[in-house]
DNA sequence: GTATAGTATC
C-alpha cells in the first residue's frame, strides 16, 4: 500500500506533466486575485500584477481579466473594450461578456453592434450571447432586430433553451408584439417563474390587468417555494389598475407568509394597490412604514392622496421629499400640479410650475400644460386660462380643452365654452361629452337653437363614444358591466334590485336626470336606459352580494355622469353604504349622501 | 472552467 502511494506520488511529479500544472496554478492565482478585486482601483493593480505575470497572453486568465472589468457595477466599459481590443482572437465568451456588460450600462446599441462584429468575425454565439442581446432589443424597441435574432436562435438551434424563451417573451412585449410573446410563451414546455412573471409582466403592460389575474391563476402556487418579487410588482399593479382589493389584499398575505423583509419596489406597489383600491390609510400606513422611500414611493404617495382629494397631506409629501434632497421627475409634478388644482391653491399652482421648468429643468409635457389649465378654470380664471392655452409652446389637446370647457360649464361662461369647443373641432368630433356639455350651456343660456344645433350634430355622432363599463370586485373575483347589460348570469336579480332601488330612490326624492343621454328617444326610454348604465348595475350587484358595513368600491374607465353621481349619492345615504368610485383621475367617496368631490370633477 | 432572463408612478 506504501508503495503504491510512493510511486502515485512521484508520478504526479513526473517532469512531462508538470508545465499543465503549473498553468492551472496560475490560471488559478488569477481568477483568485480578480475575484477579490472589489474597486477600480484594486482591478487596476490586479491588471498589472498579471502583465507582470505575464498571464495576460494566457487566455483564460484575459478573458477572466475581461469579465472582472466589464460586469460588476464598479465596472468600466470603456477599460473593459480597451482590454477586449487587446485579445487576439476573441471567441465567444469573450464577445458575450462585451454584450452583456454593455447592456447592463444600458449602452443597448453598442451591445448589438458587438454581436455584429461577432457575426462578422465568425464567432460562434450560444445560449449566453441572447439573453442580453435580446435585453437590448428591447429597451430599444428594435423588433427587426430582434426577430433577425430570432431567427438566428432557429438556426443555431437554441430556440429551447429556457433562457432565451423567456428572454424572447420579454423582447416581443417590450416591442408591443404581445401575440409573438404569447406564441413564444405556449411553446415553452417546461415553464419556470420567470417565463410566467414575464408573460404576466407583458399583459400588465398592454393594460390587459384581467388576464393578467387569469394567467396567475393559471400559473398556480405549487411552481415556486418563494414567490418572485417582480411577479408580484406586476400583479399588484394589474389589482391596482382593477381596483381589485381582495386580490391584491390575497397577494400581500402570500408576500407576507414567504418574505421576511418586502423590498422598497414591492413595499412602493402595495401602497400603489391599496391607494388606488381606495385604500388610502391603508396605504399611507404602509408609506410610513417604509425605512427608506425613493421617488417612485413618493410618486404614488403624492399622486394619490391628489386623486383622494387630500391635496394638502400630498403638498406636504411633496416637500418632504425634496427636503430629503431626492430628485422630483415629471409625474410627481402631474401629482402636485394636480394637488394644487383640487384645492384651488393658484398661486402655489403656478410657483411649483415655475419651479419644476427652472429648478428641476423638466420640460412640461400637455399633462402639466392640463393641470395648470385646469387650476385656473377651477378658480374661474377662465380668461387666464383662455390665454395661457393660447400662448402654450405646444399644440393644445382636447383633453387640455375640455379642461377649459368643463370650467365654463362650471362657471356659466358661454362665451368662452364656445371657444374651447370650437377651437379643436376636429378633435373633440371623437367626444360627444363635449358638445353635450355646450349644448347644456346653450340651453342654460335659452339659445335653443343653438342647443339644438349641436344635439343635432351629436346625435350623428354617438356611436363613437367610448364603450363606458364598471368594474366591481365581489369574493376576489372582478365583475365588469356595460351599460344596459343583460349578460350576467344572475341579470334578472340585479334588475330587480336595481327596480327596488329605484322605489326607495324615489321616497328620497330622486328624480332621473336624463338631460345627458345622447340618443334621439323618448323620454321614456331615456329613463330606462339611465337605470341601467354601468355604474348602477355595478352597485345593484355588489348591494346582492357584499355583505353589510364593507365599503362598495367600483372602478369606472369614463368620467361619471351627472344623474350617475346623484344617484350614487343617495344610495349611500338609504343603504348606509360607503361607495368608492374611482374614475380616470378622481376617487369619489359617497357616504351619507354626499360625495368628497363637492360635485366638481 | 468563467456569466445568463422577468420589476412600479400620470
Amino acid at each position: 500500500m506504501i508503495g503504491t502511494t510512493v510511486l502515485h506520488q512521484t508520478h504526479f511529479l513526473l517532469p512531462q506533466e508538470s508545465p499543465d500544472v503549473n498553468l492551472r496554478l496560475k490560471e488559478q492565482e488569477c481568477l483568485t486575485l480578480l475575484r477579490r478585486c472589489m474597486h477600480m482601483e484594486e482591478f487596476r493593480q490586479a491588471h498589472a500584477q498579471i502583465l507582470k505575470w505575464g498571464f495576460f497572453s494566457n487566455s483564460f486568465c484575459a478573458s477572466n481579466l475581461l469579465a472582472t472589468c466589464a460586469l460588476p457595477d464598479w465596472g468600466s466599459m470603456d477599460y473593459a473594450s480597451s482590454i477586449f481590443q487587446q485579445i487576439e482572437e476573441p471567441g465567444t465568451f469573450e464577445f458575450n461578456t462585451m454584450i452583456k456588460g454593455y447592456a447592463k450600462d444600458f449602452n443597448m446599441e453598442k451591445s448589438l453592434f458587438v454581436y455584429c462584429e461577432m457575426l462578422e468575425k465568425g464567432v460562434h454565439s450560444d445560449n449566453f450571447t441572447f439573453p442580453s442581446l435580446l435585453k437590448a432589443c428591447a429597451w430599444l424597441k428594435a423588433i427587426k432586430e430582434g426577430m433577425q435574432i430570432h431567427g438566428h436562435i432557429f438556426k443555431i438551434g437554441l430556440e429551447s433553451d429556457l433562457y432565451v424563451q423567456n428572454s424572447l417573451i420579454n423582447m416581443y412585449g417590450k416591442c408591443g408584439k404581445i401575440q409573438l410573446s404569447s406564441a413564444v410563451f405556449e411553446q415553452v414546455d417546461l415553464k419556470d417563474v420567470a417565463s410566467w412573471s414575464a408573460i404576466i409582466a407583458v399583459h400588465t403592460s398592454f393594460g390587459m390587468w384581467c388576464e393578467s389575474l387569469k394567467l396567475f391563476k393559471e400559473m398556480g402556487h405549487d411552481r415556486s417555494c418563494r414567490p418572485e418579487e417582480s411577479l408580484y410588482v406586476s400583479m399588484l399593479s394589474a389589482c391596482s389598475h382593477l381596483g381589485a382589493l381582495d386580490f391584491g389584499r390575497c397577494l400581500h398575505g402570500i408576500l407576507l407568509r414567504n418574505i421576511s423583509e418586502l423590498n422598497l419596489t414591492v413595499q412602493t406597489s402595495l401602497t400603489d394597490m391599496y391607494i388606488n383600491c381606495g385604500c388610502i390609510e391603508k396605504g399611507l400606513c404602509l408609506f410610513q412604514r417604509m425605512i427608506k422611500k425613493n421617488k417612485f414611493s413618493y410618486s404614488v404617495m403624492i399622486s394619490g392622496l391628489a386623486m383622494h382629494g387630500c391635496s394638502k397631506e400630498a403638498l406636504e409629501f411633496f416637500s418632504e421629499m425634496l427636503e430629503e434632497g431626492l430628485e422630483p421627475d415629471d409625474v410627481i409634478y402631474v401629482g402636485v400640479l394636480s394637488a394644487c388644482s383640487r384645492a384651488g391653491l393658484v398661486e402655489e399652482g403656478l410657483q411649483c410650475f415655475n419651479r419644476m421648468k427652472f429648478e428641476h429643468g423638466i420640460e412640461p409635457t400637455i399633462q402639466h400644460y392640463c393641470c395648470i389649465v385646469d387650476l385656473m378654470g377651477r378658480a374661474g380664471m377662465l380668461n387666464e386660462a383662455l390665454e395661457f392655452i393660447r400662448t402654450m409652446p405646444i399644440d393644445p389637446n382636447d383633453i387640455v380643452w375640455r379642461s377649459l370647457l368643463s370650467a365654463c360649464k362650471a362657471h356659466h361662461n358661454l362665451k368662452i365654452g364656445e371657444i374651447a369647443t370650437k377651437s379643436s373641432v376636429p378633435l373633440i368630433l371623437h367626444n360627444p361629452s363635449d358638445l353635450l356639455i355646450l349644448s347644456h350651456m346653450y340651453a342654460r343660456a335659452k339659445k335653443w337653437e343653438d342647443s339644438a344645433m349641436v344635439r343635432t350634430e351629436l346625435a350623428c355622432q354617438h356611436l363613437h363614444q367610448t364603450p363606458g363599463f364598471s368594474l366591481v370586485e365581489v369574493k376576489r373575483k372582478i365583475y365588469r358591466f356595460v351599460s344596459q347589460d343583460m349578460s350576467h348570469r344572475e341579470s334578472e336579480d340585479i334588475y330587480e334590485m336595481i327596480h327596488q332601488m329605484e322605489w326607495q330612490l324615489k321616497f328620497e326624492g330622486y328624480s332621473p336626470d336624463t338631460s345627458q343621454i345622447l340618443l334621439d328617444v323618448d323620454e321614456e326610454e331615456k329613463r330606462q336606459r339611465l337605470k341601467a348604465h354601468s355604474q348602477k348595475l355595478a352597485i345593484a350587484f355588489a348591494l346582492i352580494h357584499a355583505s353589510q358595513g364593507i365599503p362598495i368600491r367600483i372602478t369606472r374607465n369614463l368620467r361619471m355622469c351627472n344623474d350617475c353621481h346623484t344617484y350614487t349619492k343617495s344610495i349611500s345615504k338609504i343603504y348606509t353604504r360607503e361607495i368608492i368610485v374611482r374614475d380616470r383621475n378622481y376617487f369619489h367617496h359617497f357616504k351619507d349622501g354626499a360625495c368628497s368631490c363637492r360635485d366638481y370633477w
